[in-house]
DNA sequence: ACGTTTCAGTGTTACGTATAACGTGACCCG
DNA sequence: CGGGTCACGTTATACGTAACACTGAAACGT
């Protein structure tokens, strides 16, 4: 699988093998095979020590490590500690992170577990914990999901070595069994704070968010809904099944019913023409549980030759970037995915410096109100 | 470990400070309430070193590191080679990467530059990066680019000691900058052979994608066409740009105007709605750099009162999930992205491994054709 | 004048790993 | 029978950093 692009050779390459580039004294005559010594590929870089900025500045390598690591107030003399940081500035010193972490125990070094990087909802999320994480100096790797990654080692293998803490969605529970008991700081993302022993735990308040699409629909005068539910074994969609049902029912005459389905466009599409083809009165709205699922709902009654929203109300979750590309732009849960992230490796942080962890935060959502919901068509009166 | 409390030695110093060891001058009297000291979290792991394993396998600790590091031919017993590697199974060993690290300068992690991972694409990429950096025991960090990162410090002061290399995206071809002449083994992804200097380069067929965008519209008659171009100024998009107007002059008659736009569903509509009224004979296609663009532009149709395709087609670019949910879906050329980030990665590791990298890869893309286009509408004949 | 505290530093060590350098016997070959 | 090779290991570093233990002075209080 490697020579792929074998095929469509209609570029006009440029064929000459001939490559100017820099790998010097590659040996021509002798195929040698695979040299044992590593081959030098580009380690013309001399490394700034320590030790250097130490004899630049006319002091002693633990004076650098002190002014360096701030902590020489009262221990190093103004000038020196200036001749310290202007030597090490000049000589562009970057401390070893190698030796830091073998000398300190820790790594400065968070996982991020989710369970699906191309999810646009999981991306945002890293990419708000990146986001305080680079600003505290931390570094923050991912781990997108047992499935994506292939066959490929216990990742955790080297966790205990190389990682500080870890932040985990509740929807990776299957990975996290893997980290029961290692002992690691851990953070939980939207899980039941009941059942799972986390250090810290974030919340997103989805079960307001379902509760406001419910009394939106309701309140237009919707009472047939169908949840399309999404087929995932998690904490956050048996909240938002059980505050639907429950917001539901304190509506006299309103009905819930459920179609599961999987979190993709498909499947959206197919759930929702099921629950619309099934049999008894048709609902006239469909509260979705991501959306995905409600474009796929969208796609599934203008199928039917349903108009959305006259026909069928449609609401989504999440609003990502799709939910204003399809049209009618979806109604849908808003949820702060970056500030999710972000609090997440907050907490982490607070946690690793012992801190105590902030109370259990949640983090609010809203309702944004757009083109796929009004109210139901006129009922046929028998 | 030394005993502490033994007897007054040469020092002769008087027990001012008994207990010189932990906790130093935590007053008796004081009910301590929250120590400052690390509040210890959750460090009860017993760390097992390969010393230990050393011990338990009745070996030298260098024997350990023959045997686990699999360069025993000849220099240890079988018999003993087994006795460490079942000491270090039942251990538990872990080899701590830090301290590899340092022994060998090298640490086996890659940082993936993209310009966003919010974008599904770039998401897609970094997955199929990871997928091969944790088959072959990389790891792989991400850079998401320096808008969406906040303030943080130069993301590179750390990278020459932390990193092996570095696969980055032409796009973010600013952040290049800050790394060039670092000495860091480099890979880029989609960018002009003649004017990086990579070790590497691995590219989409980009032109032939637009190509094939192009002849699709043209033989089904199309001869207006606008390209709704990223506003971003990369390889990929200058390529796309070319292509398609090489492509289109190549047929008499047939015009490509083009309009600007950021890569997103609302400036695809701005643009497109630009295009579609623009003094002049309309547009009858519009070929979008991407799909957000595409997205964009079917929503400007309609709320002009054009139908797509019937009176308007569109072409994207990349095949996102939101292609096929949107109505109707997009025609676009389909993009490899997580081949991509693999063959980046396994450039990379050829790099790094002192192999010659393999020729300039160039992947192959695909037009995917569904309802957006269609033949123009018939002119009016004047 | 004398002990004591503070200041301003230096010497040394350990973190855990990989490997170069250094022995051992045992065996083989001339 | 002596030297040389081989098979099998061990000892001894070195990587770069942070922090502990210690040391001269100078300042300070009485």
């Amino acid at each position: 699988m490697t020579e792929q692009g074998a095929a469509a050779d209609d570029t006009g390459t440029p064929d000459t093998a001939t490559r100017g580039t820099a790998t010097p004294g590659t040996g021509t005559h002798a195929p040698a095979g695979t040299d044992r010594a590593t081959h030098q590929a580009a380690a013309d870089a001399p490394r700034v020590t320590s030790k250097d900025v130490a004899r630049a500045a006319g002091v002693s390598q633990a004076a650098v490590s002190l002014v360096l690591g701030d902590k020489w107030r009262g221990r190093v003399s103004t000038a020196k500690a200036d001749a310290v940081r202007t030597a090490a500035r000049e000589l562009g010193y970057r401390p070893n992170l190698a030796a830091r972490s073998l000398r300190l125990g820790r790594t400065r070094t968070a996982l991020l577990v989710v369970p699906a990087l191309t999810t646009e909802f999981f991306a945002r999320v890293y990419t708000g914990a990146a986001r305080i994480a680079a600003d505290t100096g931390f570094g923050l790797v991912l781990y997108p999901s047992p499935e994506g990654i292939g066959p490929a080692r216990d990742p955790f293998d080297s966790a205990r070595a190389t990682l500080d803490g870890v932040i985990a969605s509740s929807m990776a529970a299957d990975a996290l069994t893997a980290l029961y008991g290692e002992g690691l700081p851990l953070v939980m993302l939207d899980s039941d704070p009941h059942s799972t022993p986390a250090a810290a735990t974030v919340n997103l308040d989805i079960a307001h968010g379902a509760r406001l699409a419910a009394h939106h629909l309701l309140d237009l005068g919707h009472r047939r809904l169908t949840h399309l539910a999404a087929a995932v074994d998690s904490w956050t969609f048996h909240l938002r099944a059980r505050a639907l049902a429950d917001t539901v029912a304190a509506v006299s005459g309103a009905t819930l019913a459920v179609q599961a389905a999987p979190l993709s466009v498909d499947a959206g599409l197919h759930a929702a023409h099921a629950a619309l083809t099934a049999p008894g009165p048709r609902p006239t709205a469909l509260v979705c549980d991501d959306d995905l699922l409600a474009a796929g709902a969208c796609k599934a009654a203008r199928r039917l030759g349903l108009r959305v929203p006259e026909d069928v109300s449609v609401t989504g979750f999440d609003d990502l970037a799709l939910a204003t590309a399809v049209e009618p732009e979806l109604t849908t849960v808003r949820l702060p995915a970056e500030e999710f992230g972000a609090a997440g490796m907050r907490a982490l942080i607070d946690v690793l410096a012992g801190r105590p962890p902030a109370a259990p935060t949640t983090l609010p959502v809203e309702l944004v109100t757009r083109g796929s919901t009004a109210p139901p068509p006129a009922e046929p009166r028998p």
